[in-house]
DNA sequence: CTACTTAACTCACGCCTTGAATTTAGCCGT
DNA sequence: ACGGCTAAATTCAAGGCGTGAGTTAAGTAG
């Protein structure tokens, strides 16, 4: 419990391999020059450091940069190649897994789509088995599987139990369930978390949440959602169902009712089934068969205007609760209906944000719309072993790890 | 940045006298037996540790257990006298200053009125410097200063900085103008955090937190705020004013105006102030002078049953935001209204919580009243420094430092 | 008084980081 | 081509730390 691993002189070892190949990671190639100050380390650890992890092959030589007089600096890097990543989305019509180099380079993919009915939980299990040795079958040289990565629709709780209203689990053992099924293979770190926070940390680490410390993603598609990210970390909670913030009440009195049961919450009014339904009741009409296409005739429709006003009102001001409680440098808008959303709205939205808002935590925080579409949960996901890869200094192969991340 | 201080094998000592001294601290009088696997180190380790401890005078012998045959366990506990802590309250009618030992067992107190208009700034570094040189005249004994933790009505920006909009402060550089002052020792670490924050911070500690790594203390006076503990640290945010819960939006349409110049926010229905002039507007009258006692009479009234009831059910969906963002496993009702209306409201309130927050999060939650009444501020800044303390292991003594933890 | 039991301490061993000294690697002028 | 120069990278002695087995300390039971 009490902060993991640091007791012995070799868990130093362990904590300064991490901090210099996340370094190295993430700020791209360093000579060991720069790494020095960068960790806080001594040209004597970080010749060992590096030694150690280039021996291991987790790190490559980079090229050099030629300085007017003096040895070169060698440039190392984090070597893509000498580890793999697998990402799992477990969607509403389909399984995808996709299998990623250590620099989430996309290597292989496999679609597997689920009947309608579908969410079965064994054949989740049987389609996640089978989609993963497809990948690995279309790419022979990925012999190095550091960890595997599922998003779901759903509340995780202890990093492995699914409770997903829409799908029709109940407290499932996923991970206990594909490890049984002997269709992945033993000994290989499995994370499962929710797939709406596995695209934030998609965002965090590669879009627009890039480098904040402090933000939150939110997910607007039929329903909303969001990802907390506090001091660099997926905020959890107890029970890891922290951040959401789509049945955020927004109106007591007079609120319309919404599919969670209660009245007045922000998916109420925001989310595109909401939306959708609010537009019918107003006398629009749609062509399109899917929500994508009939949020996308809405937006062009010519008298939407009041409509989209009054949602920019309620995103304002569900917004402004997340920057009055959790104070983020940063507020990703994201999700498909989001995106769609964002261009049209996102001035009427930042203005009755500010309105509700407190002045000086608005004035620190700045409102963007996403860079990833929904496909990256499959990144996202494949995060959650790379982090615990990063953490661990390189030293997790063959280890097996069950706590999300 | 990165973690802060961690590389060498001074380091791994540091950190080890931390978990030692804070396990003592917090788990009572521990053998050095029980304290190997609390803390993960061996027997050897322990006894250096504790050896180190017990000479540095932060650790004293605690009696013993005898048991049937065999040596008995020495008792080993932190020495409440080894160091003393300040906390100060700057209030809205007065500055309280106090003295803790090492246990947070107050040693003395000075109480300083500051003039309706008063919170002059320089009048306030005068007066803390002021009531810190009583309290350290009344206690001659007490020679180990450790820290200064001081709580102030406003938003604190880097551990230093006051914006007070209620005592018109802005942008006030507290940390140094109190340094400059020469009023209090030099190489002292001072610590500044707002006021309802270290209220919240002393509930966690020694009142109805205790225990829990994720929880929100709520603090319900002339206004409302919350202090969110997150993995048991206070969430700060990016600029610290994380936590402004009062300013939760709860009614878009139609909302009440609140005195933040926005609408709707939970503040403008639930705060003392607000009630109170609820009541108003319904006919209600009182005859006390005070908001306290008028907010007393309001309760004993035989008329404001509806008006409670109403306030119950904002205060449930105001609770129930909190579950479904944070998802703490406790929620503690604080603040001097909070304690008063407390007993009254808080089987509506969970009821109506119960039916605007989702069932998961909502089933992992317990509502509890405050144990410690308002004064409790000045022990929670003596956290601060404290919290310090501990985390160095006991070697801050002298050292300087401006954080805000 | 002896045998037994359990707590606490000691110390050889292996590992770690530091930082200065040393080696390596490429550039420049002659 | 060659030595001189500069700066990067490695090496290594010194100082520390945690572990865990062995040893000493401090009681009880008979």
């Amino acid at each position: 419990m009490a902060e993991p691993h640091r007791r012995t002189v070799r868990d130093l070892r362990r904590s300064n391999r991490s901090t210099v190949l996340t370094k190295l990671y993430f700020e791209g190639p360093l000579s060991r020059q720069e790494l020095g100050p960068l960790t806080g380390l001594s040209s004597g650890s970080i010749s060992n450091v590096a030694g150690e992890l280039i021996a291991d092959g987790l790190v490559e030589d980079a090229g050099s940069v030629d300085s007017d007089g003096g040895r070169p600096r060698t440039l190392l890097r984090v070597a893509p190649g000498s580890g793999q990543l697998v990402g799992v989305d477990v969607g509403e019509t389909r399984v995808r897994v996709e299998l990623f180099d250590l620099t989430l380079t996309e290597l292989a993919r496999a679609d597997l789509p689920l009947p309608p009915d579908g969410h079965d939980v064994e054949r989740v299990v049987r389609l996640i088995g089978e989609g993963l040795q497809q990948v690995m079958r279309q790419v022979p040289s990925a012999t190095g599987l550091l960890g595997i990565g599922v998003g779901v629709p759903g509340i995780v709780d202890s990093g492995s139990v699914v409770h997903g209203q829409t799908i029709g689990w109940d407290a499932v053992p996923l991970g206990s369930l594909l490890r049984a099924s002997g269709q992945l293979p033993l000994d290989i770190p499995l994370f499962i978390d929710n797939g709406a926070k596995t695209l934030g940390r998609a965002e965090m680490w590669f879009g627009a949440g890039r480098g904040a410390r402090n933000a939150v993603v939110t997910l607007i598609g039929s329903g909303v959602g969001a990802c907390v990210i506090a001091d660099g970390v997926p905020y959890q909670g107890a029970s890891s169902s922290a951040g959401e913030w789509g049945h955020t009440v927004l109106q007591v009195v007079g609120g319309r009712p919404c599919r969670c049961g209660s009245r007045g919450c922000l998916e109420a009014y925001v989310g595109a089934e909401a939306l959708l339904e609010r537009w019918r009741e107003r006398g629009g009409t749609w062509a399109a068969p899917d929500e994508e296409g009939a949020l996308a005739e809405l937006l062009a429709a010519a008298d939407a205007g009041p409509l989209l006003d009054e949602t920019a009102e309620y995103l304002g001001a569900g917004l402004a609760d997340l920057v009055n409680l959790f104070n983020p440098e940063r507020i990703v808008v994201g999700g498909w209906a989001g995106l769609l959303l964002g261009p049209r709205l996102l001035p009427a939205v930042r203005e009755a944000a500010a309105s509700y808002a407190l002045r000086h935590p608005f004035a620190g925080t700045s409102l963007v719309l996403g860079q990833l579409g929904p496909d990256a949960v499959t990144v996202g996901a494949a995060t959650l072993p790379l982090a615990r890869f990063l953490e661990a200094g390189g030293a997790v192969r063959g280890r097996v790890a069950t706590a999300s991340g």
